[in-house]
Formats: C-alpha cells, sequence, structure tokens
DNA sequence: CCATAAAAGTGATATACATCACAAAATCTA
DNA sequence: TAGATTTTGTGATGTATATCACTTTTATGG
C-alpha cells in the first residue's frame, strides 16, 4: 500500500516539486479503493462523491443515449486522473457512468479534499491547473477529430496515438469512442 | 483604458480574492490590443506569443481542413479567454486561426508571464485552474453532444444555450461549428 | 475444459447528411 | 446609393455511415 501512496507522489512530483511535510498532508486526503471488472465508480443519478486517480486497471466513462447506445466519453488507464467532473463540480446527481474494464485499484478524492489542499498548498493549485489545462488541450484535439476527420481517419489517428489501448479493449468500445458503429469499424482495414 | 484593467481585475474577482498589492503585480503583464473585423490574431505556422481575454468583440478559432473547409474550435466573445492552446502551452507554430468576426479589443498575456503570476501568487494559480477545470468540463459536453446527438438536436441545443450567438454570427459559422454543412442546417426548422 | 456469453465479421438495405448548382436576399463598402 | 460581395435558401443527386440479420470466432467463468 505504501508504494501506492509514493506512485501517487511520484505523479505530483512530476509536475510540481512537494516538501515532505506538504505530502503528509495532502496524503491522508486520498482513500484507496479496489473494484474487479465491471464494477461501477460512478452510476447516472447517483452522487458523485469524489474524483478517482487510478493506480492500477483501466476504466470507461460512457453516457447511454435515447436508443440505448453507449457513447464513450474517457478510457482511463494507470495515472490517469476520471470522474463525472461536470456532476463533481457542481456536486449534482451524475449523468454518465464510470466501470470497470480490467480488475483496478484508485485513490479517492473529495471535491472538499481537493479544494482544500488546493488553497493550502500552491503547488498543488499549480499540479490541477497544469493538469485541466493539458485536459482541455486534449478534448479540443479530440473535437477537431470528430469535426474535420472521416471515421476511418480518427480510428488511425487513434491506433497511432494509443497503440497499446487497442490490446486492452474491445473494438466495440473503439467504436463507441470514436462516433462510429462497430459494424462499420470493423470494415476498416488494419 | 483604466476601466478595462477593472473589469480584468473583476473577472479575476469573480473567482478568487485579489489585494490591491496582487493586482499591482499582475496587471503590467496583461497589453492591451484593438483588431478591427477580419484581422487575425493567430495564424497557422505563426508563433503563438499570448493567450487573449477578450474585452470587448468576438472571435472565432478554427482550423482549415484539406479540402478548404473551416470547422470552428471556439466562439469567443467578451470576459472569454481563446488561444491555440495546443501552439501556446508547447510554444509551437500555430496550428489554427483566430481573427475577429467583429471589432475587438483584448488583454494579450505570454506564457512566461502567466506562469509567473502563477508561482508568484497563489490566488492566481487557484483562478487559472479552477477556469480550465470548467473548460475541460465544457468541452466534455461539447464531445457528448457530437457524439450522441444528430446535427438538428446539436443546433437546437445551440440555440438553447447561446441564443444571443446566433443574433451576432452567420449561420454558416454556426453550422462549422456544428460539425454540418451550410445547407444541411440551412434546412433545418426555426 | 466445457458451456455460455461476448466480440467480431459480413451482406443487404436504409438514411442522415454532404455536395453541387443556381437563385434570391441581405450586407457591406466605395 | 449602386455595385460587389456575402449570406441564405432550395432542388437534385451522391455517399459515408447506420441499421438489421445472421454467422463465425474468441473469451470467460464455474
Amino acid at each position: 500500500m505504501q508504494e501506492n501512496y509514493g506512485l501517487l507522489r511520484q505523479h505530483f512530483e512530476e509536475i510540481v516539486n512537494l516538501t515532505d511535510a506538504e505530502w503528509e498532508q495532502i496524503a491522508p486526503h486520498f482513500e484507496y479503493r479496489k473494484l474487479k471488472k465491471h464494477q461501477f465508480l460512478i452510476q447516472t443519478d447517483q452522487p458523485v462523491e469524489c474524483e478517482f486517480w487510478i493506480i492500477s486497471g483501466l476504466v470507461k466513462s460512457y453516457a447511454i443515449d435515447q436508443k440505448g447506445n453507449e457513447h464513450i466519453l474517457q478510457f482511463g488507464m494507470e495515472q490517469y486522473w476520471v470522474s463525472d467532473y461536470f456532476a463533481f463540480q457542481h456536486q449534482l446527481p451524475a449523468t454518465i457512468f464510470v466501470d470497470c474494464i480490467e480488475d483496478s485499484e484508485f485513490f479517492c478524492l473529495s471535491l472538499e479534499s481537493r479544494e482544500s489542499i488546493c488553497q493550502q498548498i500552491p503547488a498543488i493549485a499549480n499540479f490541477y491547473r497544469i493538469k485541466s489545462n493539458n485536459g482541455f488541450i486534449n478534448l479540443q484535439q479530440r473535437i477537431l477529430s470528430l469535426l474535420t476527420l472521416s471515421a476511418e481517419e480518427r480510428y488511425d489517428e487513434l491506433l497511432n496515438k494509443l497503440p497499446k489501448l487497442l490490446q486492452r479493449v474491445p473494438k466495440k468500445l473503439i467504436a463507441a469512442y470514436l462516433g462510429v458503429s462497430r459494424e462499420t469499424l470493423s470494415r476498416f482495414k488494419n
């Protein structure tokens, strides 16, 4: 377990420097949790108590449309952060699902805890500032992909960007992430 | 001009509190700029020296695809921040355009300045953290719209969310934002 | 290791939306 | 305010992708 906290500290220290004293203040806010494949972190209409840092495993966050089709917002793997951020930030019931594609381990952080350590420790505010900004940039790139590329081009792009992901998740989930039907994706070469 | 700085300070103070002393440190980093309709803030392949806070006016940020079609990433109006954030953050040549739909005024902030005030003044780090997080959430919502809704449903959603925008920009730009052809959008009722 | 479920492939058909072509409004600008 | 430019509307046609139905292949858990 201590090594998991070590991993988390390393994750922060890739972006900002922390003293031991600061880390002592931060670490207790993170609660360990472990789930098996198919178990839910977040379900629609339920409160969203935490954001999650993924120690190990793989999750997906997704919405279900009127027709019952699944649309994937994000795949989360080791070292990623995931939540229903809209609901988390505004403390509203979830509008998306997050569940495990593989057995997974997490650190959970409540909104209250996050705001508290951001107020107390400027380095943490800067960490989240930089992380959020990077996340924002990634989503802008994805929107441009959705607007400018064909389904097949988006698939090729993903193959280049995250080749390992394709080994870990069924293609029908890749299709749900790219915004294309699994049948159409299955007809792409490669 | 002083009142423009006042507006900017108010904008920060909607999210965080600043002392006069802090504001004295912050304000000089912002450089005033004024452009007319059709003039460019950012052009592809050029360095991106600043991010821009819009005092007044309206801009669009967009990419041009291989076929020469324009795809709009963002409309920026009063109080919005805009840049080519990917290029800005990584100090690379721009991959998108930003130009004025109306005569506009801005405050420009360099990356160096932004990082400097975020390091010196924790409230500013928290301001950008919260702003980036909100931006991230908004883009997630837009991705879900692109994945789950039809073109007409996305149009209706935008009509609800930003009814004033429709008064200020030609419909062909709305089409370029929604990811639909202007002809198809013209056939939607309303 | 077997039984059941999940994933993937594939043909036939349907459809949302794009594209092309042209005309009519609306709006800039000299 | 006249001429040019931009924007909008609309019919005809094309196409990328969805949907449906079914089979084959691969994974999974008891």
